[in-house]
DNA sequence: CGAAAATAGACAGTATACTGTCTAATTTGT
DNA sequence: ACAAATTAGACAGTATACTGTCTATTTTCG
């Protein structure tokens, strides 16, 4: 850290020389190793990743959408008709958070469940005309969003940032649990 | 609604029209704008944040900590008799959260919660011997899976994004809703 | 001092994200 | 053809992460 998140961090670390109360806690942190969590990306990346989620629900506000059910409505516009699964293979979400969030977005009418009428096992997912103008406002806004986030960056850092960021996402694909698998939509 | 996205409604309201495969869905794609969720960071984002949690289960293994375990745990060894929402700052959770993160690391045995002696409002939290110990086989390992999930990138990459990574984090703490504050332990 | 305000923690409720198991439907392999 | 394997979805269970509310305790201040 050393200044990265502030200089009010000298209670985790800095300035042991001055310890007057702290004996206890400083002691404890100059004996191993420094409290070095806020520097790892795992750390990072969770507290972005809350930055997001946030920043999503101030920014759509009354449309009240998720992140996921954002993607989810993207990914239903784009492929009319695909089923759960493969829904959440082109999002990359669990098998099992699927079915919540497609729950949801049909209790919501944003969606319509139909089951397969080739497969019975399968329920087709269709955006509805709620649906498809929740989206319409919902875009712009998402570049708004994300330009908020963004906004400490200049231009160039933005691009390198989203490419390393799009190249580690791409790469560790299959570390995650729910890998994502763009294809999506195979019918027949 | 009809007009501009109302042909993707159709399935749901009863146009029971058998996609032709790829052909419908690339039409929808081409038509209206791409689906460029994967390009996103938000989306990015999320994704990297599966990918982290994944890789820390698979690399901790038998110790089964979750990554906020992890910081509850680093944090309680570096400011022990810290209380519940001064750790939920330290490591940026809620304060609600952290009641639940808490209460499982006791049950493990891992950490001790005593009630205040000053303040019978407080609980302090303190390392046990088991969750030394945990936190000592865990230590090494995060690096390891840190490393694990840079690997695509190269070590000037690795700097790079690290710290436009932590720059995007300091600079967006107060648009999120658990905001990071280091300062932690102010004890007297 | 004593009432009001503030604070810590607990609890209920919701959404994401995963595991594992179960049922129903379909595909397969013999 | 038909039993076995596979698949889609649903459901129960767990952990994270948030909101809101409640109680107990402490602090503030009139």
């Amino acid at each position: 850290m050393r200044g990265k998140h502030g200089a009010q961090t000298d209670g985790a670390q800095g300035g042991a020389r001055r310890a007057r109360g702290k004996d206890a806690a400083r002691a404890r942190l100059d004996r191993d190793e420094p409290f070095d969590l806020y520097k790892t990306p795992g750390f990072l990346v969770r507290r972005l990743h809350q930055i997001v989620v946030s920043a999503c629900y101030e920014g759509w506000g009354d449309l009240d959408i998720s992140p996921v059910q954002y993607g989810a409505l993207m990914a239903v516009r784009a492929f009319p008709g695909i089923d759960q699964r493969g829904l959440a293979r082109a999002i990359a979400i669990d098998r099992s958070s699927i079915g919540t969030v497609s729950g949801q977005l049909e209790r919501r009418g944003l969606i319509a469940r139909r089951t397969g009428t080739r497969d019975k096992r399968n329920k087709e997912l269709f955006l509805t005309a709620k649906g498809a103008a929740v989206l319409r406002r919902a875009h712009p806004l998402a570049w708004e969003i994300q330009d908020r986030i963004l906004a400490p960056l200049d231009a160039r850092e933005r691009r390198v940032f989203v490419g390393l960021l799009a190249k580690l996402v791409e790469r560790n694909n299959a570390l995650s649990r729910a890998p994502l698998e763009p294809t999506g939509f195979e019918a027949d």
